[in-house]
DNA sequence: CTATATACTCTGAAAAACAGAGTTACCTTA
DNA sequence: TAAGGTAACTCTGTTTTTCAGAGTATATAG
């Protein structure tokens, strides 16, 4: 029998207001930087930081550093793992949402 | 324009493992006890009840206490503000998730 | 009567979320 | 060319949230 009336947990790591959010717009987007997510979330610095800091430390998402004249610069995108991770979360909403 | 690349707000009280958990299956189910949503869950008498607690105070599940012969029982279901609340909530997923 | 179970509530610890200040380096513009 | 502004982060500390387990009241089984 199929466990219709016990839900299915969440990812933690993905269902939370701000991450759920950076790993939307990283899944549409491809590749994004650290200013461009602020714009986009807006949120303060610090917040987003430590946010990027629990997706990165996860493998979730992964850092490009793109050396160049000035100070290096990091691009962010999901990793493998990440996608993965995300469809599933998005699969189980959906299944525990009837949608 | 539409704001298509600024995810939207998702609202805290519901965007979380446990309670996005209560609500899906309240609004499925309608009303529940304590004790099957616990058993549904799997989680701690203690981290149910603040949750509940919450959902409680914020106006989004009301309780109806039971008087019997013994210990009056609850029976908890979504108020009309906490379903619509919710209906809004999983509006802003699809939108965010393009379902 | 004792043990067990349900239905909660309370308390406190641990973890998470968040803001704002600080750092480094470029890029104006006066 | 020096001062000011800004982007891109990082660090630190406070507040808030999450969570487990112990405690309380009542009922029922043996």
């Amino acid at each position: 029998m199929t466990n219709q009336h016990t839900p299915a947990k969440l990812d933690p790591l993905l269902h939370q207001p701000v991450r759920t959010r950076i790993a939307a717009f990283l899944a549409a987007r491809g590749e994004t930087t650290f200013g461009e997510l602020k714009k986009a979330l807006e949120i303060s610095d610090g917040n987003l930081d430590s946010h990027m800091k629990k997706l990165v430390a996860s493998g979730y998402i992964i850092v490009r550093k793109v050396e160049g004249k000035g100070r290096p610069q990091s691009f962010y995108s999901l990793s493998e793992p990440g996608r993965t991770a995300f469809r599933a979360y998005v699969a189980a909403l959906q299944t525990m949402l009837g949608l």
